[in-house]
DNA sequence: CCGCCGAATGCTTTCGTTTGCAATCGAAAC
DNA sequence: GTTTCGATTGCAAACGAAAGCATTCGGCGG
């Protein structure tokens, strides 16, 4: 234990214990005189507020829960980075967990409540069912990032309709007819969006559709299911519904003895790291991470002021990044 | 706010304070009949204690500090994944904290002490100066994952001198003579223990050796590295003191037309799942990931019984993986 | 029926802070 | 030298829960 409270310095500093709160705490009234003194006492005694005593009269945490249930695909390496950098901004702390192998969420909502976060920031494609509601209950402002617009919760990311639009069109504008998508779970509203867009975009240009699920957002599924496909008649291109599967997709192909992009076409999402890298080199969907990192902790930080007001959707654009793994328009 | 407290159930049950607080804490006398009616009452209610406040008095937190500054190299994702769970499994709760843009390092040691951590895991290569010591001194468990042995703090990792012995070995074994050594920022310490091991190894079989740096453990800086390399006389093999860099220099190598392994070697350490992925498909040494964090957390575990016992180090064996960048024996 | 004793329960203080309220201070206005 | 009033200060009561201590309960042997 550090063991230096408050009482301690004003003892030190023959001051009331009101006062050295009043130092410690922003905006209280206090003569520069006084300060100093505490200030002196404080330092000599290494002294710094409790936090988490503070928390029980402010009824104020600055902790929030960061949930995800990816911890494989290294994009989330990426969100996690600008999320802590981001909260550390904002004076916030987050307070990590992994839904990864978890049976029962409702005891993930349980402990973060016991903990008394005053928001949630949901990174997952799919959502145990009722885990945001569980937390608007609880008063915990909530924001489900990279999630789909229901209307009952704040929830930012992509139009994936319309990014699954947008690889269809580019698809067909660099010539190829026979498309096919190639998405993560069947049951995850990513997958389902972004072929939903893809589909109707592509059957409207006047492209034949065909469509196909890996188990797993992961390079292995990816590769697997490339592998598969390309055991039968095949698509000239593919639409990936991220850029891990793509990659897999692209190693399947290679080791067909396929050339990428004359003989295949392959088209991601995200637009990762990796995906710039010489040796991946692929063309994909570019997901704004940083805006929606920031867009979901405005969001946080807006409920906190405002816990009434209406749940709000925030969704940013996307663009293509050229590279390798299609052909020149 | 959830709202509901102790003393709301108490007034429900008709019951005293106490005794709900004693059928919320481990091992505490309470009749069965007393047990049946709080929990009901605090399942009407919906209550859950408060462990913030619950910690004031028991002075246990249960918070642990979970710090890195590297959130860019894939392998801190599979790290975070062990390590959430592993924690999650032990009922701890992992702070995250984000070092990489941090210019006062203290300010983290401050503020995960104002939040009472019970214990911090390091998860770094290189370590800010004094960073250690002050959790020490404040009392709290400190342990440093893929650390360097100090004889001041628990760290547990790898043996990073034997490590590059083993690369070493392994070129020469394999017929490459003139082998090269690729580190990372020339300070970091398993930078400088991989070299030395590397270096008097592959000397003592005969091999001739020469040695650069990358400015960072990432994919651009390896092939930016690689590509000066090539461009004068270069080694037969190199060993590459990580797989992101060994993958930057494996592109830079494809690009400039050598085939791998029989232009050029390559060796990476660590072992990270991407390693694997048959397009890039690494023969790499295997940092045992799952022991180093079990190990983190059983020696700080092991210090929160035991604060004042000596500082102690585990190192685990790492060995080689064999696949497609190095010529076989 | 009485006394005894361990188990259950309630009372009260405590943990480290903040904060409303009342008392005090100091200087400007008279 | 008073008044007056705003800015500082101290006092004491929260915040939600744990735990030591004293009290009460219940069942047993006598």
């Amino acid at each position: 234990m550090t063991g230096v409270t408050l009482s301690d310095v004003a003892q030190r500093a023959g001051v009331s214990r009101a006062a050295v709160s009043r130092t410690f705490t922003q905006g209280a009234s206090v003569s520069a005189k006084m300060r100093a003194r505490v200030e002196a006492a404080a330092r000599d005694l290494g002294y710094s507020p409790n936090l988490l005593a503070r928390s029980l009269t402010t009824r104020k945490t600055q902790l929030v829960g960061l949930v995800s249930n990816n911890f494989h695909n290294p994009v989330f390496l990426q969100i996690f980075d600008l999320l802590t950098k981001g909260l550390q901004d904002r004076g916030l702390r987050p307070l990590l967990v992994n839904l990864s192998d978890e049976t029962d969420p409702a005891r993930s909502v349980q402990l973060l409540r016991q903990y008394s976060v005053e928001g949630v920031i949901l990174a997952t494609s799919h959502l145990p069912q009722g885990f945001a509601s569980a937390f608007r209950d609880a008063g915990v402002a909530v924001v489900h990032a990279f999630g789909r617009p229901t209307g009952q919760t704040d929830v930012v990311g992509i139009d994936n309709v319309a990014a699954g639009a947008m690889a269809a069109q580019t698809l067909l504008a660099r010539g190829y007819r026979h498309v096919g998508f190639m998405g993560g779970p069947e049951q995850a509203s990513t997958t389902q969006d972004r072929l939903a867009g893809f589909a109707a975009a592509a059957q409207a240009l006047g492209g034949v559709v065909s469509h196909s699920f890996a188990s797993t957002y992961s390079f292995e599924a990816g590769r697997g299911e490339m592998t598969r496909l390309l055991s039968a008649p095949r698509a000239e291109a593919y639409f990936c519904a991220d850029d891990v599967l793509t990659i897999g997709a692209l190693s399947a192909a290679q080791a067909a003895g396929l050339r990428v992009p004359d003989d295949l076409g392959l088209i991601g999402l995200n637009d990762m790291a990796m995906a710039a890298w010489a040796n991946i080199n692929l063309t994909t969907i570019h997901q704004p991470f940083d805006a929606i990192v920031r867009g979901a902790m405005d969001l946080m930080q807006d409920r906190f002021a405002n816990p009434d007001r209406a749940p709000q959707t925030r969704l940013f654009p996307c663009h293509i990044v050229d590279r390798g793994t299609l052909r020149p328009l």
